[in-house]
DNA sequence: GTAGGGTTAG
């Protein structure tokens, strides 16, 4: 009989599942199933990964043992089946079994993966009355965890603090709390008690402290700690090098998240991830680009953290081929219906200014939800489309969902973007009634340039003064709208007041000269020039850049250092030749320097946008393919189709989708 | 004879 002990235990390293239920029946027959051998069994089929098995027997057994409910609980939560170890918890207490603390270290955490706080509540209440919850370091750990999943983090510390023995894991499962829920500067002080009460930490620790660190952007303490990676071998851990990665990237030190990233011997697909999303949160997206194409090759696949990331890189490209070739392959990897993944996508198609194919993605969501459609907002705010905007605002409330900041910077962006100067005074004054929203900054930048170009220039005033900390931004608002409408006096008055507060701001300095330059005021023009020159202020030069099948070209105004600069050349003149045949009049109210008539008129046409539109056409020869034409700055009123830095102006039958209200 | 914590995204 004493040899089934041997056998079991042979069958469970072999992990011989048909040797192992022939012997059930052997055991079974011979009639000595219910008792030590059963549990003997039951073990088996959870160590040889056949949890059903292991269920069916222990169903069976009368008088279960503690060992085996506390195996068969345990065996559920790791496998992820919360719900069943909860069910089998209950018929434990039922039974009038009394868990023990190997049973309380594996249950916590099936309440927080169900989400069941309250029951949660109640077995952390059992555990003090048996008198688990500060002896035991694995309950406790189970405890603080639980809590901090569920957000609550006071009631996390309140356990922790009474902990007799913490050990490293303890210590840690407090700090990930801490870190999860944006409370870096917490985490970083109970690491620091942890290393002053000479616990030492492993990788779990020091991947949690670094991504703190990485929020706090607290490069000496990351610097530290990536010093204690490598005192305590740890290089090699992926966590390490994932979480160094981030720290790295989120500290803005690209260069070392690349070195760190080359010394990797392997690198996992959330190792890939981590570093792709800090090249595109560092504005290195043609390099994450690469690197994406790089993991592919390398057979590494991407989930919906990459390729949403890698979208975002796309869409600040405004790449919309590489996009779509992305949203395929999110398709084919069945990802497509990930919440963040579609938000991306969304905001990849209105970025790029197909505002179509933005709903049609945020009309395939199952759920919706606040962020998905303020990113659909979003969409419909940057290409001009008010009332979609609006309309879909008033939808957002009839689903019961609460508006946030996010909303109402997108609907006001909405109602800037089309005009719609009412309508955006209204929601601006719902927002004010509303006390659960706090007005931001952008808020009101939004209005004084909705006010401003409606040539509301009292309200708008009114508004920089009352809102808090009004900045050079704001009243630069207000200065463009005064060269929208000449107001050339009106703009010196502003200037008088912006100075005070930002003698050296080169964007005042540049509109407040081009506004001279609108109405001719040459004189003033020079003067603010030499002002600007002994500011030593740098003006952001205007470029255009054009994507033809996945290569970016980039043009500036009157370079010609493209090695097509000949054919760009011929391709432009041709061009213009033909729209002055159509009636082009060259408006040179635009080139504001003081040249002569025929100078302005060749400066006008060798504008950034103008040289990539030539190219692109020299490029695609006519074929029917989109051209898509993308600024830094904004697009100069004498022409022409294309994104610039706040918005997509779509061009059809030669009408503007901005009606020149841009 | 059974047990606890981690790294990537809107």
């Amino acid at each position: 009989m004493n040899c089934y002990t041997s056998l079991i235990a042979q069958c469970t390293n072999k992990k011989s599942l048909t040797t192992l239920k022939s012997l059930h029946t052997h055991i079974l027959k011979s009639g000595s199933l219910f008792s030590f051998f059963g549990h003997k069994l039951i073990d088996g089929y959870i160590k040889c990964s056949v949890i059903t098995e292991a269920r069916k027997l222990f169903d069976e057994m009368p008088n279960r043992h503690i060992v085996t409910w506390n195996s068969m609980i345990s065996s559920h939560v790791s496998r992820g089946k919360t719900k069943e170890a909860i069910e089998l918890y209950s018929n434990m207490l039922f039974e009038g079994v009394l868990p023990d603390a190997y049973t309380f270290s594996a249950i916590f955490k099936a309440f927080s993966e169900m989400g069941v706080s309250r029951e949660g509540q109640k077995a952390h209440g059992l555990a003090v009355v048996l008198g688990f919850e500060v002896s035991d370091g694995f309950v406790a750990t189970g405890i603080v965890d639980m809590y901090a999943k569920f957000g609550k983090m006071k009631d996390a510390r309140f356990v922790f603090d009474r902990v007799l023995d913490k050990d490293v894991v303890l210590f840690t499962a407090l700090i990930v709390g801490y870190n999860q829920h944006g409370l870096d500067g917490e985490a970083l002080e109970v690491f620091e008690d942890m290393v002053g009460s000479r616990i030492k930490p492993n990788e779990y620790t020091l991947a949690s402290v670094l991504v703190s660190c990485g929020n706090l952007g607290d490069l000496v303490n990351g610097k530290l700690i990536h010093g204690l990676v490598v005192k305590y071998g740890l290089e090699s851990v992926v966590a390490s090098q994932t979480s160094l990665l981030t720290m790295y990237s989120k500290c803005n030190m690209v260069e070392d998240s690349i070195k760190v990233f080359n010394s990797l011997a392997y690198a996992s697909h959330v190792t890939w991830t981590s570093f792709i999303v800090g090249l595109v949160q560092n504005g290195r997206e043609e390099v994450a680009l690469s690197m994406f194409r790089e993991m592919m090759r390398c057979s590494i696949s991407p989930n919906h953290f990459t390729l949403s990331s890698i979208l975002h890189a796309c869409s600040s490209l405004a790449m919309l081929e590489a996009g779509e070739q992305i949203h395929a392959v999110t398709v084919k990897l069945g990802v497509d219906g990930n919440k963040f993944v579609d938000a991306a996508l969304i905001h990849l198609y209105g970025k790029c200014g197909n505002v179509e194919k933005a709903r049609s993605v945020f009309d395939s969501l199952t759920e919706l939800d606040i962020v998905s459609i303020n990113t659909m907002i979003y969409a419909y705010a940057q290409n001009g489309f008010g009332h979609e905007a609006l309309e879909l605002f008033e939808r957002l409330k009839k689903l019961g969902l609460e508006p946030n900041v996010v909303t109402f910077i997108s609907i006001l962006l909405a109602c800037n973007n089309a005009g719609l100067v009412e309508e955006g005074c209204q929601i601006f004054s719902l927002i004010r009634n509303n006390h659960s929203i706090e007005l931001t900054r952008d808020h009101y930048t939004c209005m004084i340039d909705l006010l401003g170009r409606a040539k509301r220039f009292e309200e708008a005033t009114m508004l920089i003064e009352e809102g808090k900390n009004p900045d050079v931004i704001q009243w630069r608002t207000l200065l463009n709208a005064c060269k929208i409408h000449g107001e050339v006096e009106m703009a010196e008055k502003f200037m008088k007041k912006m100075l005070d507060q930002a003698p050296r701001d080169g964007g005042t300095h540049i509109l407040l000269t081009n506004i001279y330059a609108s109405a001719g005021k040459w004189d003033n023009v020079i003067e603010m020039k030499s002002a600007g020159r002994d500011l030593r202020l740098k003006k952001t030069p205007a470029m255009s850049w054009v994507d033809i099948d996945r290569e970016v070209h980039t043009f500036m105004a009157g370079d010609l250092s493209h090695p097509r600069a000949h054919e760009i050349s011929e391709m432009l003149h041709e061009l213009i030749e033909k729209v002055i045949t159509l009636g082009y009049n060259p408006d040179t109210k635009f080139v504001l320097q003081d040249l002569e008539e025929e100078k302005k008129i060749s400066a006008l046409y060798y504008h950034s946008e103008k040289l990539a539109i030539a190219f692109a056409l020299w490029k695609t020869c006519g074929k029917n393919t989109a051209i898509r034409i993308f600024k830094n700055l904004r697009v100069c009123g004498d022409y022409i189709i294309a994104r610039d830095a706040k918005r997509f102006h779509h061009f059809k039958g030669g009408i503007c989708s901005c009606k020149d209200y841009w």
